[in-house]
DNA sequence: ACGAAATGTCTAA
DNA sequence: TAGACCTTTCGTT
């Protein structure tokens, strides 16, 4: 269940750790093996990752000769790590486990995975060509062309968000809080919000997913605000407005919103976001 | 035990 | 727009 920042995370992770020497590949639940014969006894040779998209780099030929895996967790993926044995053997495996790396200290045990896949470069280059610019990585046109792919559309500023074509990266807690503490209704279309004001939006979802990267877990509320909330409630005091539907924003005393956009619940405040 | 929800995306109608 | 899909976790009976 992750957003960006986790996936950049893992991506550096999962080179890092078992990177540089010979994997064993398996896939316990089996829907995955054939393709992870093609891995098993590869090395890793390099990873990368663009908004949720993992791909991880086996063998050493040049990248357009490699074999990649790709990865996109979707709404239930995860990637659990689980150190070897004394004698070097690896746990058994828990649940349904689509894919198993078998590294030197530890295994990564991915399950539910929304795609995962052995993939050809070109492949890999035709999935980032359906993805917008990514604020982790934020090359130097990326912030200008973030806001003209916004202004281009008419849809709502809280869909556009959420559309990996428009900005790579964000979920729906980014995409709450973010709009949250830049102060822009959900509902406003695009094509109507300045460019000033999606420069912003730009800065603040990078702000937030950058802090994601950092500590791990999403955490977008400000110092002075964390103090005014019940220390009892762990949600409450990471979130503005997600999952806080009902309660006084901490900003102006209006009740937060709830509705469904895309089939997804977004959160907001009536009053901070005009 | 069972049902709902979860930080997502695709496809068909 | 609705449904399908992949799986785990948490709350309610």
């Amino acid at each position: 269940m992750p957003e960006g920042h986790v996936i950049h995370r893992l991506t550096a992770r999962l080179l890092a750790d078992f990177g540089g020497y010979s994997l064993e590949v398996l896939s316990p639940q089996g829907r995955f093996a054939d393709s992870a014969e093609l891995l098993s006894g590869l090395q890793i040779t390099g990873s990368s990752s663009w908004g949720k998209h993992i791909f991880i780099k086996f063998g050493e030929e040049p990248d357009e000769l490699a074999r990649w895996l790709h990865v996109h967790l979707g709404l239930y993926g995860k990637w659990r790590f689980y150190p070897l044995d004394v004698f070097g053997n690896p746990p058994a495996p828990k649940g349904e486990i689509r894919l198993r790396l078998v590294g030197r200290e530890e295994v990564a045990d991915l399950s539910g995975p929304t795609r995962c896949a052995v993939v050809s470069y070109d492949e890999v280059l035709d999935v980032l060509k359906r993805l917008g610019p990514d604020p982790l990585v934020n090359h130097p046109a990326d912030r200008a062309e973030f806001i003209r792919l916004v202004r281009a559309r008419k849809r709502a500023i809280g869909e556009l968000v959420m559309d990996q074509s428009v900005v790579a990266g964000p979920g729906n807690i980014y995409r709450a809080e973010c709009l949250f503490r830049v102060g822009i209704s959900p509902f406003r279309k695009g094509s109507n919000i300045s460019e000033k004001r999606l420069g912003l939006l730009w800065d603040d979802l990078r702000a937030g997913l950058l802090d994601g990267l950092e500590t791990g877990f999403i955490s977008t509320m400000l110092e002075e605000d964390l103090r005014a909330e019940d220390p009892e409630d762990v949600e409450a005091q990471r979130f503005y407005v997600y999952h806080r539907t009902g309660r006084p924003c901490l900003r102006c005393g209006s009740m937060v919103a709830e509705q469904l956009m895309q089939n997804r619940r977004l959160f907001w405040c009536p009053g901070c976001q005009r």
